[in-house]
RNA sequence: GGUCUCAUCGUCUAACGGUCAGGACACCAGGUUUUCAUCCUGGCAAUCGGAGUUCGAUUCUCCGUGAGAUCACCA
């Protein structure tokens, strides 16, 4: 068998439309993606659209608009078109056809003239003797002429394979998995088997990378590729992911997520990426943050892990606050546009800005701007749980929140509310007042957010300015 | 049941046959002149079991065990 390997680099990702983009396809896609960019080769999008029945309407725009999101972007597809046009398999009926006569031509391929029915029953009794079914083993003797109302089978030739999968090295099975498998279905549709095999041979695709659940088709493929007189890509078989709870593979009824939504969630598409890519693989070092051109250039498929590996969602945030506090401020004011609390819609530019550089470093997801931010732009609600639930706070007398909060009003009345100068006057406060920062700071803290946590005291005082600041601290006062 | 694949802290993972089995998330404890978060420091925690090869095995071999995939006119 010769193999591709010194040719152009081109690789494919060849989703059928049947629902949404979860995070296994993605990490397909994307392995798929970085092989190519990395070799300055080509990524083709291929939508296998074969099985009408299942199809999803949406879908195809949707997984079309998940790529997009994540920058995993291809070079030939069905929106965009391409030397081997047309990229969707429903539109390619032809050339299975005429690549399924070559095999009918040359012997290998008949009409299968069983109904469900018949089949069904043998199928059954595979399964009470407690063998896997072989449908070569009921193969008719004189098959009728194929006229396309029946399925075309391919005529195997059943031998021992062994072959090289860049994630899983040297694999090999025996001839007992090798079956006269449906090529041309009786809709006129041809199988994934078959019209994948066409497809790659036909779009010069140097590399199939696809998931565990088609390594147990392989002997097929290539007794396939054999009678087709076909060169043999180089195959890299990706583990699964697995649900957070159980054994499961992920699958969409396990709660796997649209990655969409992670994006609407909040999440950074190079945090989605970086997570992705680091599920399953990484480079051998101690890094655990890629940035995607350190991904392009760093990737390799014989470093990607042979087992499955599981979702943590804890592990996701964490790194999604790493890629936030690696953006430059303008960058993520950008991405934060939805994100902003509605009390913020006719807030200045300039204001958003510096309130959003306050919080940089303590968003885990986008999301969490509108909690953050909320008291910034309009008067929050009190709430004065918050004293009473401190420990500190919750031991002050009436009087004495009431003299704490006066020396505040008083002290910051002249202050001219630069961050060191409200600072210096914070400092000043603690002798006045001769009490403890972690009293003192925490009430004016407290009565002028009334969030549970916030940034630095002395900026998030001057980014509200003196008179807000003021305001607060008496109506404060008024309601002690 | 047949066939195939996989197996290191709870999770993601590192380790030319020679390391005190390393890092990260999570968790716990301290620290950074307020809280929460961030950040820093420290801690907890793993080679599925049994043989074999070897001076030496997480690493190679075999046998178990466990998990997954597949056995469709789905991909």
């Amino acid at each position: 068998m010769r193999t591709m390997s010194d040719a152009i680099i081109r690789t494919r990702f060849a989703p059928s439309p049947t629902g949404f983009m979860h995070v296994g396809g993605i990490r397909t896609a994307l392995f798929a993606w970085l092989v190519a960019r990395q070799a300055g080769g080509a990524f083709i999008l291929r939508l296998e659209d074969t099985d009408q029945k299942r199809e999803v309407a949406g879908s195809a725009e949707h997984i079309l608009m998940a790529l997009g999101a994540l920058g995993i972007t291809h070079d030939e597809g069905p929106d965009v078109g391409g030397p081997y046009a047309p990229y969707l398999q429903s539109e390619r009926l032809g050339i299975y056809t005429a690549w399924a006569q070559k095999l009918i031509d040359s012997g290998r391929a008949y009409a299968d003239p069983y109904t469900a029915a018949e089949l069904d029953a043998i199928r059954e009794s595979a399964r009470a003797d407690k063998k896997a079914f072989l449908y070569r083993d009921y193969r008719p003797k004189n098959p009728p002429t194929w006229d396309g109302s029946m399925p075309l089978r391919f005529k195997s030739e059943p031998k021992t394979y062994h072959w090289h999968d860049e994630v899983l090295g040297d694999l090999s099975t025996g001839p007992d998995v090798i079956d006269d498998i449906i090529l041309i279905k009786s809709d006129g549709f041809p199988t994934y088997n078959f019209a994948h095999i066409v497809d790659d041979a036909e779009m010069n695709i140097s590399h199939i990378i696809r998931g565990q659940e088609f390594i147990a088709s392989q002997p097929n493929y290539l007794n396939i590729y054999e009678a087709l007189g076909l060169d043999v890509p180089i195959f890299a078989t990706m583990p699964h992911i697995m649900a957070v709870s159980g054994n499961k593979k992920l699958g969409k009824r396990d709660g796997a997520k649209d990655v969409l939504d992670y994006l609407k969630d909040g999440y950074l598409p190079e945090t989605m990426v970086n997570f992705i890519a680091s599920l399953g693989w990484n480079d051998g070092t101690e890094q655990e943050i890629f940035t995607i051109s350190e991904l392009i250039k760093k990737f390799s498929l014989d470093r990607v892990q042979k087992s499955g590996a599981r979702f943590d969602d804890k592990r996701l945030e964490w790194m999604n606050g790493q890629h936030i506090r690696l953006l430059p401020l303008d960058d993520l004011y950008e991405r934060v546009t939805d994100f902003w609390p509605a009390s913020a819609v006719n807030v200045s530019e300039d204001l958003k800005k510096q309130v959003l550089a306050l919080v940089q470093d303590r968003l885990k997801t986008l999301k969490d701007l509108a909690v953050l931010t909320g008291y910034f732009f309009a008067d929050p609600p009190a709430d004065w749980s918050l004293i009473e639930n401190n420990k500190q706070l919750a031991k002050l007398s009436k009087d004495e929140l009431n003299q704490l909060l006066q020396a505040a009003y008083d002290a910051f009345g002249a202050s001219d509310f630069t961050p060191e100068a409200i600072q210096e006057t914070l400092n000043q406060l603690l002798i006045t007042t001769s009490q403890k920062p972690a009293i003192l700071f925490s009430l004016i803290r407290t009565v002028v957010s009334w969030a549970p946590f916030s940034p630095a005291l002395n900026h998030t005082l001057s980014v509200l300015g003196k008179e807000v600041s003021l305001s607060r601290l008496d109506a404060a006062l008024k309601r002690v």
